[in-house]
DNA sequence: AGGAGTTTGTGAACGTGGGAACAAACCGAG
DNA sequence: CTCGGTTTGTTCCCACGTTCACAAACTCCT
């Protein structure tokens, strides 16, 4: 999913280095796609009061198995109590700072048209360790808007306010076309992590990481296996021939239907 | 990712079905994520009017490896040609076909604040097999605005729009407390797939497939990595034990600090 | 026709992830 | 202190996903 490059190195290592303690090494990617997911659940039972969960409860409020939970936390380290249970807070805590959102990140965003807008007015960002640093677009009739707070800004800034407020974060919503243009731009300025709304490929340098966030791609998968569960109960016969572009070169022995 | 019924059974019922042709069983979960990708690639290229292209050209488009491309490709059917390569209209239109996105699927968008408006407003839905059907929000106020085209429809109506135009696929745009109760109707109207946008983990009955799209999830795995790539330059001193919430109950041999 | 060059489709090896099951560790009662 | 009950941390095993590598199949040139 992530389109990094290979900085974990050897996983098969085993061994080679004696002094390397848990929670330097490795965490599984798929754990750490989890981990904010567990950390949102605990932040749920501590504001309801709760001080300890067992491993059941908090796998049942993540939902996810309660196995596979605690394999989760146990690349993290030995954060619970056998009989007992994990600390709500202490395990927020661990969490969020192996995340690394116990400070905040500065974030720009690129592009404020209708999905900018909606990303600029939405608190969720700062209510988890975030902090929206700016906003760009390359429309001069956009610049100077107040968004949530913060004025547009030209593109054209981009360099200046990396270097200041040390923004490491960058999230593209221009249209697709300009997106690689707009990404070429922010990793020159110094953004090694980009979360791309733009649906497409991005291509970027070693050490920066990418992640995306694609609607339609989303929407296609639902109705694959939509399309799936209709076909087990109705059976469409399978083959429009009417529709169906003919496979071009295929002289499967010269057999043409003429 | 998809907290989905097992629905496609036992992966490893060897043989058990010999008139199952290809592409009737089983394409596996991580191809189906990655058909909408090589898609979108074949439209671009077919829109610059490249009629034929390798899987090799094809996996760079779509930023992938190419023998990933060709197995991935495999599960459909044979529709490449050997020492050519693959017609882009031709595997254009199987791969739609086997996503299910040659006809238009009808989507409704439930919860049309800030987020719902910039998905109502978005033209990349239509573009590509999917159709908003109808715009809902509990809010009174909301309701009888026009958005893209579109009436926000009192929430209330949901069965009626469900069973009028055959909808299948639910958008949940609503704020997180909302959402399970959103989500429970919906599944009760007869909405059988949920996309959903606000970060909470929704249950649902075997059978109804549920994708998430969550923003500070994304964000976070990124600061995870950008946490870990800033740590192995800097080195930072592992241990801030100020602000460090001591672990509770854990008398380790009762040694205290005093 | 035949051979050189290309590119697909797939078998096999390898690595990652998930889940059951269990020993180790902890608590509280007596 | 010991014992029974509880829950974690970890091990083992299997399924899934990725990549390599190569035979099969096709085109083009001679
Ligand atoms: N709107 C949605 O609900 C939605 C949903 C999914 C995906 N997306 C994707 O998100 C992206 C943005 O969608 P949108 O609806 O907000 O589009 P939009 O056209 O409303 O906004 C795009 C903004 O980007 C700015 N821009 C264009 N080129 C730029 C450049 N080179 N540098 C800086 N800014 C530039 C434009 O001035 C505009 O303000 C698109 O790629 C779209 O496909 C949108
Ligand atoms: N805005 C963003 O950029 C953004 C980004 C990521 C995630 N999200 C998530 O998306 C969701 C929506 O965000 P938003 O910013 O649009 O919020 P919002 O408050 O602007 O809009 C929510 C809408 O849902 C409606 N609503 C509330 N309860 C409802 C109910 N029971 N039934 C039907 N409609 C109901 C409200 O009337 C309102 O119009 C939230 O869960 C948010 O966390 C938003």
């Amino acid at each position: 999913m992530t389109s990094r490059g290979k900085r974990f190195g050897a996983p098969h290592d085993g061994a080679s280095r004696p002094t390397a303690d848990k929670s330097e090494r490795g965490i599984p990617e798929a754990t750490v796609a989890r981990l904010p997911v567990y950390l949102r659940a605990l932040v749920t039972l501590s504001d309801r009061g709760i001080a300890t969960c067992s491993s059941e409860e908090l796998a049942t409020a993540a939902g996810v198995n309660s196995a596979k939970l605690r394999k989760d936390l146990s690349y993290l380290g030995s954060y619970g109590t056998r009989g007992v249970g994990y600390d709500v807070e202490y395990l927020r805590y661990q969490i969020a700072r192996e995340i690394g959102v116990t400070q905040d990140w500065p974030v720009v965003i690129v592009g404020i048209g209708n999905l900018g807008h909606a990303l600029a007015n939405y608190s969720g960002f700062s209510s988890r360790g975030f902090r929206i640093a700016a906003l760009l677009d390359a429309d001069p009739g956009r610049q100077g808007e107040v968004v949530g707070d913060l004025p547009i800004l030209a593109f054209d800034r981009i360099e200046e306010l990396v270097a200041e407020h040390g923004v490491a974060i960058g999230v593209i919503a221009t249209p697709a076309p300009a997106a690689q243009a707009v990404c070429d731009r922010l990793v020159a300025a110094g953004i090694t992590s980009i979360l791309n709304f733009a649906p497409t490929v991005l291509a970027v340098p070693e050490g920066v990481d990418v992640r995306k966030v694609d609607l339609s791609i989303e929407l296609q998968i639902l109705a694959y296996h939509e399309q799936r569960k209709a076909g087990l109960l109705d059976r469409i016969d399978p083959g429009l021939p009417d529709t169906t572009p003919a496979m071009p070169g295929k002289t499967t022995t010269a057999k043409a239907v003429g």
